[in-house]
DNA sequence: TAGATTGTTAATCGATTAACAATC
DNA sequence: TAGATTGTTAATCGATTAACAATC
């Protein structure tokens, strides 16, 4: 019973902090309710796959005729997706993108709470990044069960990820979310998601590549009308 | 006919990059020949999904039997993937983010080359990161309209995201990769790649949820079994 | 009431997987 | 040759979209 599957698609996560960031500028607005339709067009979705994404992640029913209540809607979301219970993480690779990841404010607001950074480089310990401090890595895995923490974010440059994110498991580590560049491997009983940063510039890359091809086609139809 | 549709879908794309590391791989340790069941073993995939997706990718082709010529799937992913011919950025937010990006050095590899950062925040100003100048946004618009730049990378950190890519695309800029947390929008002519964080936490939060979740069942259950 | 909008069922579309002839 | 592996066609699966009865 309590047991249901989770078969909620990752695309419908994905779009859940799109619907939330829409509904928020509406309630600054002042508008009080919202219909799905209205919701797809400013978001160009489908109308249908925004009523089916917000039946998965709501308590409260939309109106017929009236739409959804936005502040019911708001609440239902940030619920849904955990923002508004904290979950505590250590922060291991205290670098630049570390470093970056402990001062960013955003984290707050989407209930993730960086406890400290780790790292191995003598002249970054005892640094403190937006009141959280660098430790040396030695003390991760007291750390981690001493504050009985389930999140890790690792941002390390090089190739012992691996090898961190097995003793980070064995602390009692559940979950990962991985921006170094290497793919890891966890057990069924651990999250993960990967920061793949190399998809994402292909993507980009070859969209560019097309874009520009086409460009260079249209350049040269439009010098060839010129002449003509 | 050179203006074929790319119908090549965002999936195969996203798995691109892990074909090309376990090959390199493979490749270090003197292997010449590989199947596409050896590669779909080794990243958990279906072995047909490796082939329609190396199918898509290769000039090349594989010889039945034998399999598939490392080096040579190694060159045609490369050159899909654009890592060959590299192209020149600007990155607009020299913060913590901005400058772990500017000195990341994997990029290169990947053929992506930051030209400079910029900023507006004086004390930045003059910084030099791994040989990388920041340099003042005033001069931004006239460094992309001279060096051609075609790609910028968005890592400013509020609100004024829109405006700047309205500035970045009037300058000429046909592809953005977008690490602020705002959803911008760009015209059809233009790529761009969000890097969503709120999105990938609250996929991994909930994947963590639902793993605490089974893990507490599991032990009440376990309990109840010593009990009985 | 008439009309807008919900929630949901059925149809469509696209991606993954299975099956298999071709081939070395 | 026999068997492994390719490239590709057909089947399956899942997500998106369209359609529509229920309802306020």
């Amino acid at each position: 019973m309590t047991n249901e599957t989770v078969s909620i698609s990752l695309a419908t996560f994905q779009r859940m902090p799109r619907y939330l960031k829409f509904l928020k500028e509406k309630q600054t607005e002042g508008q009080k309710y919202i219909s799905s339709v209205a919701i797809a067009d400013a978001l160009l979705l489908n109308a249908a796959l925004v009523k089916k994404d917000l039946s998965q992640a709501i308590i409260s029913e939309g109106k017929p005729k009236v739409g959804y209540s936005v502040s019911e809607l708001i609440c239902d979301i940030e619920e849904f997706l955990g923002y508004n219970n904290t979950k505590d993480a250590v922060l291991v690779g205290a670098g630049k993108l570390g470093q970056a990841l402990m001062e960013y404010k955003g984290f707050e607001s989407y209930g993730l709470n960086i406890i400290a950074g780790f790292d191995v480089r003598e002249e970054l310990i005892g640094k403190e990044i937006s009141g959280k401090k660098i430790l040396h890595a030695d003390k991760l895995a007291s750390m981690i069960k001493k504050l009985d923490v389930k999140m890790a974010i690792l941002t390390i440059p090089q190739d012992s990820a691996q090898q961190t994110t097995d003793t980070l498991i064995a602390s009692g580590i559940k979950a990962i979310w991985n921006f170094s560049s290497c793919h890891i491997t966890v057990p069924d009983n651990v999250a993960l998601k990967n920061e793949n940063m190399a998809a994402s510039l292909a993507i980009l890359s070859s969209q560019l590549k097309e874009i520009l091809k086409i460009e260079a086609i249209q350049e040269k139809t439009a010098k060839k009308g010129a002449q003509s």
